[in-house]
DNA sequence: CTCTCGACGTTTTACGTATAACTGACCTCG
DNA sequence: CGAGGTCAGTTATACGTAAAACGTCGAGAG
């Protein structure tokens, strides 16, 4: 029976205080050092511990509800075993997307994945490491303005670039957008337009200016004319804005485009808002496309054709790029194959 | 000039090893015992260490870019000044104005948050702490089916809970959606509506009973009708679908309902397209109201009234409530107030 | 002159884990 | 029968930090 102010010190095998059990607590209860309950709870115990005396170790870790302490554990090993994922918004659901295909393979090779969404947008300068609050192995980031890549970059860390410039990491992760453009224009062609105008985002960030060349680059080979070029900032309105400029500007030489090609379903959406404002009918009038195909695309009227992103896998393959990274290994840049999808806000031109 | 195979072990205030540099070698940098460095920088010198002595240590650890290592602090404290945040989902921007509201207070408490989006969705009983990867002062987590919330309180970490019940945590910010809906059902009743239909969230969770609720308790004060309930997943498609049902159901007694009211703005979207797709005009014919005010409240023609929630503030309140807590002290519950937003989708109902 | 006290640091210790190095007991084989 | 080997563990140690406990030196009090 405990005295009035108990004797602090010793009876660390009861456990019973008030913290987290430990290894020290697990080895008493089982009747073994704290080391072999590091062995078999490490699974390296094979040949080194008996099957029976790990079976006992395992049922007191278990009886106690241990589960090893992380910081302990890191202090040790100088590794986590845990990755950054950067993403520039959460609102977007490609990012999400892409945050589960990384968790699940993360999950299946005992990783974590610390989420850090830059909370000033796409193009701020990332201060992860204070945020994480934890030390990392390495770093998945989507692509963003070069300062912004430069600071990430200084941590030395292990990086894994999702749809950037090939080179910018140790690793890149790429989505075949250009193929996404030929798509849409092929499929815009074939509807009769050959006037086409490009609402690009205005964001200093690699894989936009891919969409603008691969587009321009189309255009050329299929003989169509970019009537013109506005660029809005990654929303709706702004969207809206860049979209009303296109289609009330005086038409060019060319004349009035009758699609529209944006680089992002935000975008898109704000394009049909202006069209509509402007008393157009979609497709009839004009034809629009994203790219993304994010939850929006299928919420508004008409539904949106737009370029699907393999979202998942581009979370799976940048995690699976990761592990190969700090493996050691040398990683061939993957190019991730896109579709079109075919859906109410594109149609016949009505000038073919 | 180091020899072929250099002697490892001293020398370590050079530091230029490969590590990051430790507090040793701010140490031997500074002149100073690793006790002073930890002192200094830790902020608790005054009265301990001389201003001069002080300087010199900041300037060292400036210098050799030093920043303490985490998993050693905590564990020698046993306690990280880091917060998880659940959230059902990213794709939603409440959650992610949330998180930014939460962000805001924990830097300037020196906390770090750690997101942890339970990836089957808001029913998904979490497995926070595995992911999490580092060890966790507090836990603060929004509206969630009962299970999941269970398996969150059996971890013993203090607890913050975001639009919930009273009660089901250490501390609750909530939010007067009962107001809301006293708004919604006032604006309806203006507009001459007074057979309502509800299109209610098919998830077991204590805030949509709680709007359920709020909104026949309305509906009964003002003798307002509700027609009928429908009940669906939180999606577009399912919203659709309910709306659908509503729309086209045989008339009850009251005859059919002038207005649909949604537990939430993807809900109500569906029903947008619902009515559009039966020949309905909004607001002319059929009026629609939301919950959220998520960013595709905007997206959609005509935009969507819908009800405001203080996403933000309830971040901020919930990290604030969690310091409070971890102070020791007693939190009363919060209440936030909302706002109706009347945009397009609400007009005079056609049989006033 | 001694005693005390404050200012300014240093030495030491604990945190919980993973693993290298070590220890006996038992077995095998020349 | 003893040299070496395997099995089944144990002991000892390092990781980097925060903070309690412990000097040391000079000044002022008695």
């Amino acid at each position: 029976m405990p005295g009035q102010h108990a004797a602090a010190g010793d009876d660390r095998a009861a456990g019973s205080r008030r913290s987290r059990p430990t290894g020290h607590d697990v080895a008493g209860a089982a009747g073994v050092s704290q080391a072999t309950v590091s062995l078999v709870l490490g699974g390296k115990w094979e040949g080194r511990v008996s099957a029976r005396t790990a079976e006992a170790v395992r049922a007191a870790a278990r009886e106690l509800g241990y589960r090893p302490n992380l910081a302990a554990r890191t202090l040790r090993l100088g590794r986590t075993r845990t990755a950054l994922l950067v993403v520039p918004a959460l609102t977007n659901d490609f990012f999400a997307t892409v945050h589960r295909g990384a968790v699940e393979v993360a999950r299946a090779h005992d990783f974590g994945i610390v989420l850090y969404p830059s909370p000033e947008g796409i193009n701020a300068a990332p201060d992860p490491f204070a945020s994480a609050r934890t030390a990392l192995d390495g770093v998945i980031a989507s692509s963003m303005a070069p300062e912004a890549l430069a600071a990430l970059r200084g941590e030395g860390l292990p990086l894994v670039m999702l749809d950037a410039d090939e080179g910018s990491g140790d690793a890149t992760v790429n989505i075949d957008l250009a193929d996404g453009m030929r798509q849409v224009v092929a499929h815009l062609r074939e509807l009769g337009h050959h006037r086409i105008a490009h609402i690009a985002a205005a964001v200093d960030s690699w894989t936009f200016e891919a969409r603008a060349d691969a587009l321009h680059e189309e255009l050329r080979a299929s003989s169509a004319a970019l009537v013109r070029t506005e660029r809005a900032a990654l929303s709706v309105a702004d969207g809206l804005e860049a979209a009303t400029r296109v289609l009330t500007a005086a038409p060019s030489r060319d004349g009035a485009p009758t699609a529209l090609v944006c680089d992002d379903d935000l975008l898109a959406v704000g394009a049909l808002k202006a069209a509509r404002r402007l008393g157009l009918r979609v497709p009839e009038d004009v034809s629009v496309t994203g790219v993304d195909d994010v939850a929006l695309a299928t919420a508004v009227e008409p539904e949106l054709t737009t370029v699907r992103l393999p979202a998942e896998q581009v979370g799976r393959a940048g995690m699976r790029a990761l592990l190969a990274v700090l493996d050691g290994q040398r990683v061939e840049a993957a190019r991730l194959p896109v579709q079109l999808v075919v859906r109410g806000s594109t149609g016949p031109s009505p000038h073919p």
